[in-house]
DNA sequence: TTCAAATGTCTCAAAAATGAGAAATATTTT
DNA sequence: AAAATATTTCTCATTTTTGAGACATTTGAA
């Protein structure tokens, strides 16, 4: 069973990943646990936000690497490192917003160094892809990450959408992402 | 010049589309005015958020419209409702937001009919264009929707990162989201 | 069952956010 | 420049959120 610990941190995610600010009743309603317990764990709202960096860190970085090491083939890699965007859900949409904006006020300001070196390698197979021809090369990598930032947001939101089955989602993104980014290959359909 | 009133919404509408409980001081921060004057302009701040509301509902109902009523070539309709959604930018993102996830507290329960009118007209074109071919008939309409949003949010997030010209900004958006949708025509190239 | 750890309940005090009055300033209008 | 209006400053009371102590209750392992 998943310890009470982390039941929190999930929760913090998924919240804090909609509403930056939602006070920590609503996470530990969240997490099914009384905000009493919540407190028991981490002494302050900065305490839970770093818990919850350490945990996203962690987990998307672990995946993105497996990601890369899945293949050689850098298409298969981008395929699969959306993929693994998608299985962190709010983890990933979480973090990459908080790279994004840092927020209009407070935060541990995101050391992110950690997840720099992934980003690194993520571009460096952008653009080998666009240098190969493999994908256009009318877009810039910059709003190649964007766009993969927001389809993972996008898969999060179909989800919760309840308008988008489950089984068609992962298909739905890569279908979307590599068309979006100017993929020239034929994928399977 | 802008009203002091206007200043405050967007800059609310700004803020809150990045979090959702900022507190007020940051809004009227944001707003280059002090917190009093924003008071003294709502009263509180569900009263602030259902300006928003009005505002958001207006302007994107209005943009939209236009951008139907701009063409009778459902593509080129699709194509004007995206530009207008990224006019709208933040104002079309939190709306979006807050019809999908009827967040976890508060709010006033968005009324949303109006918008629901756009919604199903957005949906019309759609559907026309998958049965006309025009668009791949694979996906749904359900997730095209969500892509649609999702594009604006990228948009505004492509911005903020400040590493893609807001020149190419449209350009890049229309080549990603038609082809995410997967049209089967050749845009301009 | 029995003990220990974890969680819930109730309570309370400190801190932060909210909303507003009153007077001082600044801005616009005439 | 005077009047009218709008905004700021400073202040204060109220409410909400936060963090924690003390003790009851539950849960799980021995």
């Amino acid at each position: 069973m998943e310890t009470t610990q982390q039941k929190i941190i999930d929760a913090a995610i998924e919240v804090f990943n909609v509403d930056l600010s939602a006070n920590l009743e609503v996470v530990a309603d969240h997490a099914q646990v009384t905000r009493r317990t919540l407190h028991r764990y981490f002494k302050d709202r900065a305490q839970l936000m770093e818990a919850c960096q350490t945990e996203m860190q962690g987990k998307c970085r672990s995946a993105m690497m497996a990601a890369i090491k899945s293949s050689t083939d850098p298409l298969a890699q981008l395929e699969q490192m959306l993929y693994a965007g998608i299985d962190c859900g709010s983890k990933y949409a979480f973090l990459d917003k908080l790279q994004q904006h840092p927020p209009y006020r407070q935060m541990p300001d995101t050391p992110e160094g950690e997840f720099d070196e992934i980003k690194k390698q993520w571009f460096a197979i952008v653009t080998g892809l666009q240098k190969t021809g493999i994908i256009s090369a009318e877009l810039t990598p910059a709003w190649i990450f964007v766009l993969f930032g927001g389809m993972v947001t996008t898969t999060i939101n179909a989800l919760g959408s309840g308008n988008v089955a489950r089984n068609d989602i992962k298909r739905f993104a890569l279908f979307s992402f590599s068309r979006s980014i100017g993929i020239h290959t034929n994928t399977n359909e």
